[in-house]
RNA sequence: GCUGAUGUAGCUCAGUGGUAGAGCACUCCCUUGGUAAGGGAGAGGUCAUGGGUUCAAGCCCCAUCAUCAGCUCCA
C-alpha cells in the first residue's frame, strides 16, 4: 500500500510524493542539475504547529560536544542527508553549495575523509571526535607517537585518494549495545564514551560508513566523499581529552575544506590579511613596542611611537574620568602580604600572583589588582553618605603570573596597566552607577572606532567554594546587574559560573573590523570586599552603614586595548592617535630643507606630530618610507611650494591631493585631530 | 603547564657534519630629484643559552629559555 506525503518547497508549492522518498528524489524530480548541485537538505515537519524561528541559539554553541551529538528537536527544523527517507509531511529546503549550513556539512564530511585517511595510514590510531568549526574542521585522535609534518602531508595525499574513490556516505542504524560492544572490542575508548554519553540504553545509534570506514556520528553528510573537493590539512596541536587538563592529551589535527579550490585560496588570502594585521608584526614594522627575552616573557616595552599612542589613549581616558566625576589616585606596586590576606587574594588568587618577597620582617607581594589599594584610600578618612559615591580611578600596573605558553603579544601578558576604577556607593546608588559605567564603556568603544559590541553577564556557580559570599548576597548582586541591563534595554548573554570570585560582572566585548570578538571592558559588582575591609559610611540616620563597590575597567588592559587597536586599524591610526601625523619630504635637500624646517615648526607649534626626512635620498624613496610607516599625511615641498607658502599634500591611501596653503593644511589637520576623526 | 613546530646580521630569510650567506635597513661616497625603492663602497653574527657526541657541530643528542599554532586559563 503506497502512502503519499506532502513536501512543501520554499516557493510555497507543494508536491505529493511516496512516503519514504528522499530529498534527492525530490531534487531529481525538479531537475537533474539541481540534484547534482544540492548538498544537504533541511526539513521541518508540517504536522505540528511549528515554532516560527527556533534556530537562534544554535550558532554559538555549535562547537560544544552536546551540540555536536545531541539530537535536534524533532519538532524543529533539522538537516538531513539527501538519501534520508522522508516519512511525514515536511517543508523541504534543498541546500546547495552557497549555503552556510552546507559548508559546515562538507567540512564535517571532510573530517570523516581525514579520519579515513588516518586509519588507512596509521591503523593503530584511536578516534575521538571530528567536528566542523568556524574555519574548517578538526579530528581529535589518540596515538602513542606524534604525527609529523610528513605524516600530515601523507594524510592529505591519502585524503585525495579517498575523495577520488567517491565513496558514498551511508547512514546505518544499529542497536546501541551492539555498537558499544564493537567499539569496546576495538579499544576505541573515546567512541565508547561518546556513545554512552549521548545515547540512552535501548537507543538505536547512527553510524556513517564510507568504504571501509565507519564512524559513530549524527550526520548529516554530503552524499559521497567525492563532494569534498577542496581541502587542506592545516596543522596539529595538542588537546586534552574532554577538555580537562588532567586527562590524557590527544592529537588534534586541523584542516579546512571548501566547495571549490577558488574559495580555499580565498580563505588562505584572508588568513594572509589577518597576518598582515597581526599586532605583533605591525608592532615591529611600525616600531611601537617589543617584548624582550632578556627581560622576561609577557612584559611589554613601549617604544617612542607606541608611547605616543598610549599617551593619546591615556590623556583621553583621564580627561573623560575627571569629566565624569572620578578622582585620579595612585597606589603602590607592592604591598604587604597581610593586605592580600584581608582581601582574600591569598586564599583564592595566589596561584596567579608573583611569589612574596621578603623585606625587613614582612613579606610583600606585587599587586595583581588595584582594589585593595583603593579601599585603603577610602578607609583613610571617615565617610559620610554625603561623600558617596566616591569614584577612584587609576591607570594601575598589575602583575599576574600567567603560565608559560599562554602569553600572546600584547593581548595576554604578565604585566599590564588596567584603567581601573572602584566606585564606593550606597545600595541606592548601585543602579545609576552601573548604568554610568556602561555609558562610559560605550563612549570608549565609539571614540576608538568600534561600532559593534556584545554584552555578557557572568554569574556565580552555586555551591562552588571559589566564589566567596552567601547565596543571598549573590542573588542580590546578580539581580542588580540584571536590572540595569534590562532597564537599559541591552540584549545580553548569561554565563553561569564565569563571575569573579568576589562578585558577578558585566563584560562588554567589542567586535573589530574583521568581526573578531575581544574581551575588554568589565563592570563588576562587589559586596564582599567592603565586608572584608569593614568599610563604612555614616548615613543620614547617623548610623554606620556598609557601602558597596563597583569595579570597572574600560580599556580593560591598556596593553590589550592597544593590541586590538593596532589590528582594528591595521596600523593606520586615525590622526589623533597616529604617532607621526605629518611626514615632510623636501624635493631637494640643498634647496628645500630650510623651507621644510619652517613648515615643520609651524605645524609643531599647533601641536601636530611632524617628522622631516632630510636624509640623503630621493623623494620617491622618502614618500615610500612614510607610506610604509602609515603616516596619515605626507607633505612634498619644492620650489613651487616654498614660493607660495604652500604644501603639496599626499593623504594615506589617497595619493596626491594637490596643493594647499600651509594655513589651510594646518586647519584641516588640527580639525581631524580635535574631532578624533576616523577618516582622513 | 601540556602537545607539536621554530630560534642564523636591526628586519625577512637561505644555509643536511668540513673557513657563516642574501635582500632590505644602517654608515660613507656619488647623485639634488616633482609624488611608493637612483648608483657604488663599507660595517655588522657569542648561529637562543648550557651541556654532550665527533678529528670536526649553525647542522646530530639532552636540558633550559623564548616565540608560533593549539589545548587549558584569562584583562
Amino acid at each position: 500500500m503506497s502512502e503519499n506525503i506532502r513536501i512543501q518547497l520554499p516557493d510555497g508549492s507543494v508536491r505529493e510524493v511516496a512516503k519514504g522518498s528522499t530529498p534527492l528524489d525530490v531534487a531529481n524530480s525538479i531537475s537533474p542539475r539541481l540534484a547534482a548541485a544540492v548538498v544537504v537538505a533541511r526539513i521541518r515537519p508540517l504536522s505540528e504547529a511549528t515554532p516560527g524561528e527556533a534556530a537562534e541559539t544554535e550558532a554559538k554553541s555549535a562547537q560544544t560536544e552536546e551540540a555536536m551529538y545531541a539530537g535536534d528537536d524533532p519538532q524543529g527544523e533539522r538537516l538531513v542527508d539527501l538519501r534520508a527517507p522522508i516519512q511525514e509531511d515536511v517543508a523541504l529546503e534543498l541546500l546547495k553549495e552557497n549555503d552556510a549550513a552546507s559548508l559546515r556539512v562538507v567540512r564535517h564530511s571532510a573530517a570523516h575523509v581525514m579520519a579515513t585517511a588516518i586509519l588507512e595510514l596509521f591503523p593503530e590510531t584511536k578516534l575521538g571526535h571530528g567536528p566542523a568549526t568556524d574555519n574548517g574542521f578538526f579530528y581529535d585522535v589518540y596515538r602513542e607517537t606524534p604525527f609529523t609534518e610528513a605524516d600530515l602531508a601523507a594524510i592529505e595525499q591519502r585524503m585525495a585518494d579517498v575523495v577520488k574513490r567517491d565513496e558514498p556516505f551511508v547512514r546505518v542504524e544499529e542497536a546501541r549495545e551492539e555498537g558499544l560492544a564493537e567499539y569496546a572490542a576495538q579499544g576505541e575508548f573515546m567512541k565508547v564514551h561518546f556513545i554512552e554519553r549521548f545515547t540512552k540504553p535501548g537507543d538505536e545509534i547512527s553510524l556513517y560508513k564510507n568504504g571501509n570506514f565507519t564512524d559513530f556520528c549524527r550526520g548529516p553528510h554530503v552524499p559521497s566523499t567525492g563532494r569534498v573537493k577542496a581541502f587542506k590539512v592545516m596543522s596539529i596541536a595538542g588537546a586534552y581529552w574532554l577538555g580537562k587538563e588532567d586527562n590524557q592529551q590527544l592529537q588534534r589535527i586541523y584542516g579546512t575544506a571548501f566547495f571549490s579550490q577558488k574559495e580555499l585560496e580565498a580563505h588562505f588570502k584572508h588568513l594572509e590579511e589577518i597576518k598582515a594585521r597581526d599586532h605583533r608584526v605591525l608592532g615591529k614594522q611600525l616600531d611601537l613596542f617589543s617584548i624582550q627575552e632578556v627581560a622576561g616573557a609577557g612584559l611589554i616595552f613601549w617604544h617612542p611611537k607606541g608611547g605616543l599612542i598610549r599617551k593619546a589613549m591615556e590623556d583621553w581616558m583621564r580627561d573623560e574620568c575627571l569629566r565624569r566625576g572620578y578622582s585620579m589616585v595612585f597606589t603602590p606596586h607592592i604591598m604587604k602580604r597581610e593586605l592580600w590576606n584581608i582581601s582574600g587574594h591569598e586564599a583564592v588568587y595566589a596561584e596567579n600572583m608573583y611569589p612574596p618577597m621578603e623585606l625587613d620582617d614582612a613579606e610583600y607581594r606585587l599587586k595583581p589588582m588595584n582594589c585593595p589599594g583603593h579601599i585603603l584610600i577610602y578607609k583613610s578618612t571617615p565617610k559620610s553618605y554625603r561623600d558617596l559615591p566616591q569614584r577612584y580611578a587609576e591607570l594601575g600596573n598589575v602583575y599576574r603570573y600567567e603560565r608559560s605558553g599562554t602569553m600572546h603579544g600584547l593581548l595576554r601578558v604578565r604585566g599590564f596597566t588596567q584603567d581601573d576604577a572602584h566606585i564606593f556607593c550606597t545600595r541606592d546608588q548601585i543602579n545609576s552607577e552601573i548604568e554610568a559605567c556602561l555609558d562610559f564603556a560605550e563612549a570608549v568603544l565609539k571614540t576608538f572606532g568600534f561600532k559593534e559590541y556584545r554584552v555578557e553577564l557572568s554569574t556565580h556557580q552555586p555551591g562552588n567554594p571559589d566564589f566567596i559570599g552567601t547565596a543571598e548576597e549573590w542573588a542580590q548582586a546578580e539581580g542588580a546587574l540584571k536590572n540595569v541591563l534590562d532597564s537599559r534595554g541591552l540584549s545580553y548573554q548569561t554565563f553561569p559560573g564565569e563571575a569573579a570570585f568576589y562578585g558577578p560582572k558585566i563584560d562588554v566585548k567589542l567586535v573589530d573590523v574583521l568581526g573578531r570578538l575581544w574581551q575588554l571592558s568589565t563592570v563588576q559588582f562587589d559586596f564582599k570586599l567592603p565586608q572584608r575591609f569593614e568599610l563604612e559610611y555614616v548615613g543620614e540616620d547617623g548610623e554606620r552603614h556598609q557601602p558597596v563597590m563597583v569595579h570597572r575597567a574600560l580599556f580593560g588592559s591598556v596593553e590589550r586595548f592597544f593590541g586590538v587597536l593596532i589590528e582594528h586599524y591595521a596600523g593606520s591610526f586615525p590622526m589623533w592617535l597616529a604617532p607621526v601625523q605629518v611626514g615632510i619630504v623636501p624635493i631637494s635637500n640643498e634647496k628645500h630643507v630650510a623651507y621644510a624646517e619652517t613648515v615643520k615648526q609651524r605645524l609643531e607649534a599647533a601641536g601636530l606630530r611632524v617628522e622631516l626626512d632630510a636624509t640623503n635620498g630621493k623623494m620617491q624613496g622618502k614618500i615610500r618610507d612614510f607610506g610604509l610607516q602609515k603616516v596619515p599625511f605626507i607633505l612634498i615641498l619644492g620650489d613651487k611650494e616654498s614660493q607660495t607658502d604652500s604644501v603639496s599634500v599626499r593623504v594615506r591611501g589617497g595619493g596626491d591631493q594637490g596643493s594647499r596653503t600651509v594655513e589651510e593644511f594646518l586647519s584641516l589637520a588640527t580639525t581631524l585631530v580635535n574631532e578624533h576623526a576616523m577618516e582622513l
